[in-house]
DNA sequence: AAGACGAAAGTGGTTGA
DNA sequence: TCAACAACTTTCGTCTT
């Protein structure tokens, strides 16, 4: 399966098409510089996405809370009342009293007091949140829950944040389901270093010996064409070309997003539909010099004649 | 004016002694 | 542990469309 993005990244301004962009991190817009454009407002829907008004939606209804691994304690616990009274509202007796002094004292030290119960606490909300942010499916952000608390048993947390560490186990989530997403585009969306999250990627990977299969350019033509408003004729003879490519081996030891981007340069341009480097760099996060180099190298070992569809 | 080009210097990770 | 190395980035002046 290929989970297809239809939003494009935004890099030009809509209004004015100024490349001129500033993210603003603490209201978590992105505005132009020149015309002053809100392009991007963070507004995170986490609500259900249905509502129950009346009979005919009864259907529709669970009862309860789901079990949900992206709570700290899967969303199964109940909470001692803090107030003394009891159900029908009357003050207790000193001594139910301080009975429930110790439970209570008890239970939050079984639960919260705990500190790593509280970072769990906080960055399942955290990785809850930055999953809708990355529109990852529930299955990948459960599993990347599951890295976390692993993450967090192995003390790796430790001298690292924790939306830095949930992050990385968000992304090597993807790349354990077969869908890697380029760092830039993770910390792109996400407002973070890529250096740091690259970094800090590798470390959970190595500390918890997670290896992943190495990624292909295949994996990425799929996201970049569609972002790029690509038809599937460009993308499949993008893949095409790919595969011709692997057996001459012209792909090892390169960037599989930049050879994704090269590609996709190429066949867009074969198929009519040219798109400028720029607008390839963008969504691919690599740069121009990059899809020059690779696109120069493939075409002469592909024996294309790009000046045919200049 | 926008896009493409390529040289040159810099960065961070990998590898092998 | 350190230096050499390859891939990639950044920056920038120049050429092409």
């Amino acid at each position: 399966m290929n989970i297809m993005e239809d939003e494009r990244r935004i890099v030009k301004c809509t209004e004015c098409g100024s490349r001129d962009l500033e993210t603003d991190n603490t209201r978590g817009e992105v505005v132009c510089n020149s015309c002053g454009l809100v392009l991007e407002e963070n507004v995170i829907d986490q609500g259900a996405e249905w509502n129950v008004y009346g009979p005919e939606d009864e259907g529709k209804a669970r009862t309860g809370a789901p079990t949900n691994l992206l709570l700290h304690d899967k969303g199964l616990s109940t909470d001692i009342d803090w107030q003394n009274k009891d159900y029908s509202g009357k003050a207790l007796s000193s001594a139910t009293r301080s009975q429930l002094h110790r439970m209570r004292k008890w239970q939050s030290r079984a639960r919260s007091s705990n500190s790593r119960e509280r970072n769990l606490q906080n960055a399942m909300q955290e990785m809850a949140a930055m999953g809708a942010r990355l529109e990852l499916p529930k299955s990948i952000q459960s599993e990347a829950a599951l890295i976390y608390r692993r993450a967090l048993e192995a003390n790796i947390i430790r001298g690292r944040s924790i939306p830095g560490v949930a992050a990385a186990c968000l992304y090597i989530s993807c790349e354990l389901a077969g869908v890697p997403r380029p760092i830039s585009d993770v910390s792109y969306r996400l407002r973070m270093g890529k250096k740091e999250l690259g970094r800090t990627i590798r470390q959970v990977k190595l500390k918890l010996r997670i290896r992943t299969a190495p990624k292909e350019a295949s994996q990425f033509i799929g996201q970049f064409c569609s972002k790029l408003g690509l038809n599937s004729e460009i993308e499949n003879s993008a893949v095409e070309m790919f595969n011709e490519i692997k057996v001459m081996e012209l792909d090892s030891g390169r960037g599989p997003t930049g050879l994704a981007a090269a590609l996709i340069y190429i066949s867009a341009m074969k198929g009519g539909q040219r798109r400028t480097q720029r607008d390839i760099a963008d969504v691919s996060g690599v740069t121009e010099v990059t899809i020059r180099n690779r696109y120069k190298e493939l075409a002469s070992a592909l024996k294309i004649n790009m000046e045919e569809y200049m």
